[in-house]
DNA sequence: TGAACTCATGGTAATATTGCCATAGACGTA
DNA sequence: TACGTCTATGGCAATATTACCATGAGTTCA
């Protein structure tokens, strides 16, 4: 087992990045259905339209979502199919760990 | 489908900011394999071992490392085991896209 | 051409993150 | 008790992130 260089880890930490913020997430969790222009995302996250494009900016950079233009709009879709599945992971894992703090209370 | 409230994804982002920096996803890597010191990690992030600590402190407040005491030493241990996967299957993806620009060039 | 629409990009201020130094706390041992 | 070792925590300066406003760029349609 080789150790990996340390860029290894930053290209890991550039994605984790990309994910480490609510409006992304909750964009991305509606890009897992469908694909979507800004204006829906805007709707949608409930910002300054300007915020969410950089928002996706942000995204489309790290290589998580993709982009198709289509006239006027631009449609942004997920290009990442793991995060399903991670996130449910990590969640059950938090749920326990919430659970175990709340025995060690005697709960 | 009901529609997750913005907690929800807050939560999330929690968890991916703690994994967004290089020298906690270098550590996470080795704690995958069996639980260390914070005077390995030290060593092996390279950084001021105040640095490492606080670095730890954030793994363990977002849930994703559990901490034992032995005498003098802090033993860190990974608590969420849905990494090695899912940086797997990013790096597939990121792979693919790299692959895809290539050609898009028409290497 | 010009107005309306969609999206992206500077600019900027507020906030958060990061790293190191200095230092404090906790433990084991002489 | 005193000392050495291992960790954690303030403090602080440098850097990064974020949100909004204003505006620019590109497209459609009358």
């Amino acid at each position: 087992m080789k150790r990996k260089p340390i860029q290894h880890y930053e290209a890991r930490a550039a994605v984790a990045k990309a994910l480490a913020h609510p409006s992304r997430l909750l964009m991305l969790d509606a890009l897992a259905k469908k694909e979507m222009c800004v204006c829906d995302l805007t709707e949608l996250v409930g910002a300054d339209q300007s915020t969410v494009s950089k928002h996706l900016a942000v995204l489309k950079h790290a290589g998580i979502v993709d982009v198709r233009r289509d006239g006027v709009m631009t449609y942004y879709r997920m290009k990442i199919h793991c995060l399903e599945g991670f996130w449910k992971c990590v969640e059950s894992v938090l749920r326990q760990n919430l659970k175990d703090q709340s025995a060690a209370l005697g709960v």
